[in-house]
Parts: C-alpha cells; structure tokens; sequence
DNA sequence: AGGGAGCCTGAATCCTCAA
DNA sequence: GTTGAGGATTCAGGCTCCC
C-alpha cells in the first residue's frame, strides 16, 4: 500500500513510513516529544475538549534509541536533494544532535536554527528559557536551498553597502573607481541573507490560530523552513503531525503534504484544519514588535531616570515607578508639550480605576498655579524630582 | 605554590589550576578553542605584531578529551555556591554539552545561553550563522544567583503588567479580583527577568576596545555573566584567558580574578590591559540599534510594495530599487510632506555624485507641473509606480 | 583532486567636515 | 566650539579559484 499524498494518516510512523516510497519526500519536519517527561494536556477554553500527549520516558538512552530508528527510516524517504528539520528543546537537544550526525552524517549537518520568541515569565532561579532548537540537516551536498533576504541593520550606510571595492597596493580594501575617478556601484543589492536566530512571537494563547493543540507552532515558523527548502508542487512529511501545523501551512503555500500521527484526535483534528486552512495574522506578525513602540528615547531615558519601569503599549502611561504606596504609572511632559492634553491621556488611561494615584513628571519649570490646577482636576501628582513625588504621595 | 588572586598565570591549565585552592573560585569563565580545525592569525593596525593560537585538533575525540581533564580540574576549584561558563560553537558543542552533564552533573545544567549579534555576510548557500553557545552549569543547586531584569516587550500593556493573576477552577490564569471586584495591583514590577537569548553586539572591528587579538569577546558579554553569578570581592577565574577580556572585566566590577593562558603572548597583553581597563562604549550600546532607525512604518511598507531595500542611515535616502540602469536610490514622500524639501535631501545624500539617478516616490498625485520643475531643477525622477519609473529611465 | 591563497561582504566604529 | 550626518575602514567566515 502506498500512501497518498495531500493525506493524514493514523498510527507510530515506524510502520507508517514503510508506506511512503522510497526518496520521494523534499522536506521532512520532525517536532517529536521534546523528553520533558510530563504528559501534556491543553483543554479548550470552554473545557468542551482536551488533547493530550504522554512525553515520559523510561530513560534518556530509549528515548534517543526510539528517534534513531524513525530518522533511519526518514533518511530513506528522502530525495538526494532533500532536507530535514528535527525541533526540540535542551532537554535532550545534545543527545539528540549527536545521533543525527551518526544518522545523517556530521558534513550534511547545515544549521542549528534558534528560534527564539517572547513569553510569560515564571520568576525561578536563574534565566527565563526563550528559545527552542531546531536542526537543519540535508541528504547531500546538493541539497535545494532558496536564498532569503532580511533588511540590513539600521546602522548600515548606503555608500558601504552600494560602491564596489578592491585592494590597493597595501592590500587594504579602498572604494573602487572608474577612469573618471567616480565610484563604481553594485549591480544589486538583496539585502542580508537570512541568519539563524529566527524571532518569530510564539503563538499567542489567544490567537485564532490556537486549536488548543499542546506544543503547537506558530504557522510562520514552518512557513519559513517550507520555503527555505521547498518549491511549489514538492512534497513535505511531518511524522509527528499533531495538530497539523505543518500540514496547513504547505498546503497554503501550494506544496503536497503527507501526515502522520499516534493519536486519532490529532489526526482528526489536523484533517478538519486543512478544510479550511487559515494563517493568523497580527499586528506583532504583520508591522514586527516595534511597531508597539512608542516612547521616543527622551521619553525613555526620563523613565530610566527616576528608575521606572517603561511601558510602551498605552498612549497614557510612559512608565510606572515604585513607591511607598505601591506602583505608580506616570507620563513624561517634556517641554513643548500640551500638560493639559497630557493630563487627561493619563487620566483615561486604565479607566477601571485601577490605580489609587496617578502622576506627570515634568521635565520642564511648571508654573505653580498650573501645577494646582491639573492637580485638583484631574486628581493626579505633577512632580519633577524623586522627593517631590514621595512628598506629595505622603499627603 | 599557591596560584594569588589577581595574577595571570603563564602556562596549560591543566598544571596552571593545581597552583588554586579547591573550592575557592566564584566563577569559571572559559573560552576554549572551538574545535574549528585552523590555525587563528591577527596582526596588528600598523602591522608591527601578530597574536596568534593554534585551534587544530588530530580529532573530536581527542579534543573532547582535552577539556574532559581540564573541567573535571575546574570542578575541583569552584565553591559549592559557584558557577562554570563555558563558551562554544556549533563546531563542537554538542559532543561538550554532553561531557559536561557527565562531570558537572545533568541537574546542575542552568542554562543553554544564546549569544546572537549581527555581523559581516558573505554570500553562501545556507544560513548565515550569526550566534555562538554559552553553557551555564552549577556546582550545586545552591548557587549564588542575581536576578537581572529587561525591558518589557512593547506589546505588553499596563493591565498585563500590573495585576495580579490567580488560576481559576480549570485552571486557566485570570486577573484576580478583590472583594468590590475590582483588580488586584502588583506591588512591585522590575522588568522581564533576563532570558537565555542575548543579543550583544559582536566586537566591531573598528573599536577602540580592540587589542588585535583573534576572537576577543565583547566586554559586555562578561559583564553580565559575572554579574549574574558574583558579587563584588569574589573570584572570577579563566582558565583561557587570551586577550584577558574576561579579567578586565573582573576588574571593573571589583571581583578578582586569575587568569592563565599558554601563550606568553596572550599572558603579557592581558597584563597590560589590565593596568589600564576600558570599557567602550558607543552610540550602539547607550541607545540601542533603534536609535539608528528613521522610516516609520509607512515608508517602511512603500518601500516594500516596489521591491526595494530600505535604507535607515540616511537622512535623505528611503530606499534602493533594481533598475535597468543598476540600483536607484530613492526618497518616499508622502501626502502632507513638503516634497521641495524632500527633493533637496535626497539631491544632498551621498555628495559625491555616487549615483547616476536619484528619484522621488510620489504617495499621492502630485501636480504635472510641479513634477517637470523638480525634475529639471534637481535633476530627479519623480514616479508614483514602478512602470513610470522605468519609462522614465528609458529616456 | 586537494590544499592554500585570496575574494566578497556588512556591521559598527572612527573620522572628517559642514553647519 | 559643538553637534551630528555621513563617508571610510577593518575583520573573519565561507566561498572561489588557481596551482
């Protein structure tokens, strides 16, 4: 029997995979159990449904032993130009690095992408965890490669990046010239090939994408790996398929897919996803994160001052600063600007009531009846030094 | 003999570390070579000198080997409360994180650090590889540990931040709510704890804080390892201390520290760094690489819609299209700009007529006119698609 | 074919020059 | 004199080319 493409199919890949042919795959994505040894369970916000996956494992040595058998059979299903991804996370990551190179040979081991994201914070000892593995192996040397292009740094100057250089006689590299003495300029210019430490939002709790799938990835990153690798028509496999992540984002981006998956859930689950296969948007994704930012760096460095904790997302709150009473949000007035229009901002911002007192940190020579005046109007605190804050808040 | 604080020592580790008493070091830095099988070579600016150290190795084992004795060494020397730092690529990591479960013990591992920055590109086919590995392991599980905060991202809001949240009967994280129903306020909100990606700015080329030492770190990535892991008066120890990067560093931050290096060389740089310890700092580290950063988002997004490569350093340049003629510089202006102006700063940018063309991206429609009269007057194309452009380039 | 020499590149600094 | 815009320069990874 032979496994069609554009299908989802139900059992242990070890015996699944016998039914795909021989090289026959471009690309295979592995984002097997990361041997966290939990079980992980994720339930639907109304409580109506909830999948689970078991990720215990009797020791490290059969947990790597169960991956080596599955990459073998892999490698086989691969065509000489293909490539795979495996992602996992450090708590076997090195072991699992070690066998790929044994399996798949340490010449044909390209990337070791870091896929890095922001997250809710636990306060533990020592650092916060932000990023996952993801190892970029293909079958030969002459494996499909699609050169994709970031935006040069901010710091980088046109005449650098456009004029053509050789060496002079000293061996030092000059801006090359024409008989007239004009510099000569490049033929084009793509930008900066794309590196391997990918930033890309891990999937919001909240985002439509979500179907409440644990571990599911954001479409974007397998976005990125299909179109790295991948022409149009090729054909992808995820062994682990789960809630068919992979699967969605090939067929969106016109690619065959095959999927396997243990759990009939996810096998059905990742079918009713590909009826109706959607990407999520965003304005984190579309516009990037600094799209959020709004403190220029006056506005900032006025925060860093006072030694508060910079807020970028409310048009009313630059920052928020500790005190006897607790945390406090305060906007910036810099000289020039409007301190009424600023005083009603920081009013309407929080509108619950959240907050018992609120402030504006004048960087500027406040009249003193103009202080009085937004002070009982608007119930806030005009300060422009520490002490004056911790004055008034004593009141 | 006994090894004093404050001192470099001349010598392989491996004999150096007997001359330091047992547990009697905070913190261990090293910065071994990578295994990236060539020799390292840097000569001087004038030429008059050259540092250089030998990374080649017989083989993997061999070299695994080699740090195997040297860690279990640093083991014997750290404090119970201490930490060990071990700096690595992908050329090798692997195999040592997997030694380094075995000697330090897999509980004791904290953290797989990601030292990501951007650099020189060259073309290749792949990923450019733009992140080097730094493994934090404990001696014990009770280690000395400061926490350190970051920013908040700026899509973060106020209410994220500030109130307190518990975990309802499905478990699910909601805001807490008081009595009244009215939230519950944090008392105190530092930051972000400090993840496990950092994203430091390699040491340019161009910097002061250079001493022509291949592969020096950035002082600031030292910086803040000893300052996560020490307190002042402690030890800090490196093992291979090359260039001495990591005892300025120490020093700066008043902690001691032994250093030791088998090059003589390295032992009398590092010496002589250490009489006088600088820290550079620029434009870079004090603002940030936003501060470099001038198109909003809606320049941004038209640059984009005709291909082009944005262009941030420069006042009067927006971005560069491929054209038949080669790369054409160009400035966005947009509806309410005053297009006068913007057709001076673009004609004043790179004034050493680097360019053949210059041209002005129209947002809106500009009057027929006043179209012909910037272009005669300042000799620029003015286009609002990309067809009229290249007409325009024809002519 | 194998190894070594040299080429290409852009980040971020230093430096220069103009306002 | 001061500020800041932008032009010039160095470094090292990976490639290509040449013997």
């Amino acid at each position: 029997m032979q496994a069609k493409p554009d299908s989802v199919i139900k059992g242990d890949c070890l015996e699944a995979l016998n039914t795909v042919a021989d090289e026959s795959i471009d690309l295979i994505y592995l984002d097997p159990p990361f041997f966290s040894q939990r079980e992980h369970i994720l339930a639907k916000r109304d409580g109506s449904e909830e999948f689970r996956f078991s990720d215990n494992w009797e020791s490290l040595n059969s947990y790597i032993q169960f991956l080596n058998v599955r990459i073998e059979l892999c490698k086989k299903k691969l065509k000489p130009t293909g490539s795979l991804f495996l992602h996992c996370d450090r708590s076997a990551g090195h072991y699992i690095k070690v066998m790929l190179d044994e399996v798949l040979g340490r010449e044909n081991f390209q990337s070791e992408i870091i896929w890095t994201y922001r997250r809710w914070s636990n306060s533990k000892k020592g650092l916060l965890s932000n990023h996952q593995t993801i190892f970029f192996y293909s079958k030969s040397a002459d494996f499909k490669f699609n050169q994709i292009f970031d935006a040069y740094s901010p710091s980088t100057n046109v005449d650098q990046i456009m004029q053509l250089r050789v060496r002079d006689f000293r061996n030092k590299t000059v801006y090359q010239k024409d008989n007239n003495g004009d510099s000569v300029l490049a033929a084009e210019k793509k930008g900066v090939p794309l590196g391997d430490v990918w930033d890309i939002p891990f999937l919001n709790p909240k985002a439509k994408e979500r179907v409440s799938y644990p571990t599911q990835k954001p479409i974007l990153l397998l976005d990125r790996i299909i179109s790295l690798v991948t022409h149009p028509g090729d054909i992808v496999l995820d062994p682990f398929c789960g809630s068919g992540t992979t699967l969605v984002a090939a067929k969106i981006m016109n690619r065959s897919y095959i999927g396997i998956d243990r759990s009939g859930d996810a096998v059905k689950l990742s079918l009713k996803r590909l009826q109706n296969p959607v990407k999520s948007s965003s304005k984190l994704l579309e516009k990037g994160r600094d799209s959020y930012r709004k403190n220029n760096s006056e506005i900032e460095s006025a925060v860093k001052e006072v030694g508060g904790v910079t807020v970028q997302r409310n048009k009313g709150i630059d920052g928020l600063l500790k005190t006897e009473v607790g945390m406090v949000p305060f906007k910036v007035v810099l000289s020039g600007d409007d301190i009424l229009n600023h005083a009603q901002l920081i009013s309407k911002s929080s509108s619950k009531n959240k907050f018992k007192k609120r402030a504006l940190f004048a960087r500027y020579k406040v009249k003193t009846g103009e202080v009085k005046k937004i002070e009982n109007e608007f119930n806030l605190i005009v300060f422009t030094t520490l002490s004056e804050l911790s004055e008034k808040l004593r009141i």
